[in-house]
DNA sequence: CTTTACCCACTTTTT
DNA sequence: GTGGGTAAAG
């Protein structure tokens, strides 16, 4: 009998081990869920389960990536080869290939990310004529996805009187022609969007029954990670694919909701009990990750939520540290806090940098963290964000790529037409492309024979030679492999000579990144096939086939691991760290500015702030700047609300203690902003205690020591000290041993020992009243009494 | 036709 | 502060 069953709690195992029918498993935060989904999966092929039979559907790669090596560490062989784990785009995609001429598409169509999509919108609003202010991008690409999203094509959107009223009355009734051209491009282009991905998927099964019957038939179980998460789209497809053999686990936590931006609707989870009979709901509800502290806090946030499933998330830790609170002046000084603090807990605590994470908001508040961690010389790596498969030179070499994959990618031909410069300008392009409309064929066909355009001279020789160059590429497709037809590629059509001649840094860095893309396409021939997929085919649209999906994080260099982490609270989700960074905790950023309105979306804010505690084992930081830049200005920022949500038992402000001065972190109790706030929450404070979130702290056996460390920090309190008038901080690099300094905030005492490097010395000080303090000499503000 | 110089809109969050 | 788009200059 294999012993993976004994690791586990019993609702643990019980969620492992009932394998037949509906299961939902409604899993708090870090209470094993991946280990329950992969050890299920594991007991499922233990269990004479073929893997061919399995269907396990999650929302990111990583999630995916993390599913399939612990599965593979389970069985200790190779048997989750054939299993189907993946995002649902990866999985729906592959199908897609396969089934794609019974949808009329070619099976290498291209997969338009949302930069081609938004590119192929302002096409269309363009040759339509309508204002671009009007009809702006973002907000056509959202209304095309909303639709796609709930299963909703262009003649239904069209149809629609709701649907048109709305856009009627913000004064966008063209939507929907949008939408419909939109789509016919997309085909005529042989190109799907991410939302095609799940769209075509339903509409494969919706109209071709017998591969419903096919696919009901090979996935008799299907798991799907995140279910709170689902969209309509994805929840039809799936619900189409579980009604026949109805083993069907979803496993969710309604209270890490994040995506409703997405079109994820909440509902999929609250009325699955009603999709079948029979439903087995098991609670997973000790966490086995955090702190006390953490879970209290945590439990206490989510509390303040109307909308959600009652549970009663605990953990058997240890009590922890409390929430240590910082406040700074700019978002540098933020920047700065958190590196020292890095360094300063690498010290004390000797963790390693892999055990932290700065989490943020927004993809555009890592810039102050990269450049102090840089300067801090602290290995760090930045999840999301700009992809390396979005950088502009790489796109345009990957379209040369899709081209010769697919010529009628529309999208990718136009980016390279002219690039390198070709002498293919402007002008020519609006020819090519109104020759284009008026015939209803792709760019592609308009520039095989010009004789109908009114393109001449210099500029038809110049396209010829292009038709000619790509036809050449594309005769190699089959001969050669996926490298060097790339390696042709560069060379002949001039990309790497004209990024090359560029010396600036930027120009070589754009260099160095084509380069790499044609290490990884090496790699890719290289590198034994292990998608589980029998092919041996390292051609250039098996290889393209397999990026398009791949937004980042792919690349796990061994020497990439030990470093601290920097991502959106978004990406964090399913990740646990030591020592966590929530930064840029303000109004109007976090929560956004956006959901302030209504009170769904704050929620849907404050489920967010709930992850973002929950990813911390050991310790919080939660940070925030009085001023920032924004669009390249300053503004000021006032804390978030979510700060004064926090019961203040568990906030720790005088944390950063040898930050306290003109140059901000803690909060200075001179200023009366702080106490304004805490007043407030102290009136709401019993709104804010939910019965299982009560239940909760009774449960909490140790809360005793908590309790312990509430009161020191009281005493800590109890002295204030008030600096001297003419206080000025001494040289850092001049302070001794023996020294007798004054501290702004810990008052008098003496220097008894000094430890650390050069440039991060650590005295500690007897202070009279404060205690035994260690406290970093580059920014404690120390004076020595002379 | 290409290069350069300004102007603007941009910041939620992801496949 | 950036990147893309547009208008004028080369």
């Amino acid at each position: 009998m294999s012993t993976y069953l004994n690791d586990l709690n019993p609702n643990q195992r019980a969620a492992v081990e009932q394998t037949q029918g509906p299961v939902m498993i409604v899993a708090g935060a870090g209470s094993g869920k991946t280990k329950v989904l992969t050890t299920r999966i594991a007991h499922l092929l233990n269990n004479d389960v073929d893997a061919f039979r399995i269907l396990a559907l999650t929302f990111t790669n990583k999630a995916a990536a993390e599913m399939k090596e612990r599965i593979e560490s389970i069985l200790g062989n190779n048997e989750s080869r054939n299993l189907y784990i993946g995002t649902f785009h990866s999985i729906f995609a592959r199908i897609l290939r396969q089934e794609a001429p019974k949808l009329g598409y070619p099976s290498s169509f291209t997969i338009y990310d949302s930069d081609d999509a938004k590119n192929l919108i302002k096409t269309i609003v363009k040759e339509f004529n309508l204002d671009d202010k009007i009809y702006k991008t973002n907000t056509v690409y959202g209304r095309i996805s909303s639709a796609k999203n709930a299963l909703i094509p262009p003649m239904d959107y069209i149809q629609d009187k709701s649907i048109g009223s709305e856009d009627a009355r913000a004064n966008k009734p063209m939507i929907g022609q949008i939408y419909a051209e939109y789509s016919k491009r997309c085909f005529r282009n042989g190109a799907m969007d991410f939302d095609d991905l799940l769209m075509k998927m339903y509409e494969l099964l919706a109209q071709h029954p017998d591969r419903l019957e096919y696919y009901q038939q090979r996935f008799q179980y299907i798991m799907i990670d995140e279910y709170q998460d689902t969209n309509v789209a994805q929840y039809k497809i799936v619900d189409m694919l579980a009604k026949k053999h109805k083993n069907i686990c979803v496993v969710g936590d309604d209270a890490q909701s994040i995506y409703s931006f997405r079109g994820a609707t909440i509902e999929n989870i609250l009325k699955f009990k009603d999709d079948y009979e029979n439903v087995k709901v098991i609670k997973l509800e000790q966490n086995y990750r955090s702190t006390k502290s953490i879970i209290h806090v945590a439990n206490q946030i989510i509390g303040r939520n109307k909308n959600q499933i009652p549970k009663n998330l605990w953990t058997d830790n240890k009590a922890g540290d409390l929430i240590k609170l910082v406040r700074t002046r700019t978002d540098n000084d933020e920047g700065r806090y958190v590196a020292d603090a890095i360094k300063e807990q690498k010290l004390r605590n000797h963790y390693d940098n892999k055990d932290f994470a700065i989490l943020y908001r927004t993809n555009a508040q890592s810039r102050s963290f990269e450049e102090s961690l840089r300067k801090a010389g602290i290995p760090y790596r930045i999840y999301g964000g700009l992809s390396f498969y979005q950088r502009k030179e790489v796109k345009d070499f990957i379209a040369y790529l899709r081209v010769v994959v697919n010529q009628r990618d529309e999208e990718a031909l136009k980016r390279i037409i002219n690039y390198p410069t070709r002498g293919i300008g402007k002008v020519t392009l609006d020819r090519l492309a109104l020759t284009s409309m008026q015939n209803d064929v792709s760019l592609w066909e308009t520039i095989q024979n010009l004789s109908g355009t009114n393109v001449s001279g210099g500029a038809a020789n110049s396209i010829q030679n292009f038709v000619l160059m790509m036809r050449y590429f594309q005769e190699s497709l089959t001969s050669k492999n996926a490298y060097e037809l790339a390696d042709e590629v560069g060379k002949q059509s001039g990309i790497i000579k004209d990024l090359y001649a560029d010396k600036s840094v930027e120009g070589m860095a754009r260099y160095e990144n084509v380069q790499e893309l044609l290490n990884s396409i090496k790699e890719y021939v290289e590198s034994p096939n292990e998608d589980g997929e029998v092919e041996e085919d390292k051609s250039l649209s098996t290889y393209l086939q397999n990026i398009t999906l791949l937004t980042d994080q792919d690349n796990n260099n061994e020497e990439d691991k030990n470093v601290v982490s920097l991502m959106t609270i978004h990406g964090s989700k399913g990740l646990e760290f030591k020592n966590v960074f929530a930064v840029g905790l303000e109004e109007n950023i976090f929560p956004s500015a956006m959901s302030l309105f209504d009170r769904e979306s704050l929620e849907e804010e404050r489920r967010l702030f709930y992850v973002v505690v929950t990813r911390a084992e050991e310790n919080l930081w939660i940070t925030h700047s009085n001023t920032r830049y924004r669009f390249g200005s300053l503004v000021s920022n006032e804390p978030s609300r979510f700060i004064d949500e926090i019961p203040k038992e568990y906030v720790d402000m005088n944390y950063s203690g040898g930050l306290s001065g003109s140059s901000g972190g803690g909060f200075n109790r001179n200023t009366n902003e702080f106490s304004e706030s805490y007043n407030k929450y102290d009136k709401s404070a019993r709104y804010g205690t939910s019965k299982s979130t009560r239940k909760a702290i009774d449960n909490n056996t140790s809360t005793t020591s908590i309790k312990e460390q509430i009161l020191q920090k009281k005493r800590k309190e109890d002295f204030e000290h008030v600096p001297a008038q003419n206080f000025e901080p001494s040289d850092p690099d001049s302070i001794e041993v023996g020294d007798r300094v004054e501290h702004t905030k810990f008052g008098y005492g003496k220097v008894v020992n000094i430890d650390g490097g050069m440039h991060n010395r650590i005295a500690t000080v007897e202070f009279e009243k404060a205690g035994s303090r260690r406290l970093m000499l580059t920014f404690a503000k120390l004076s020595v009494e002379k």
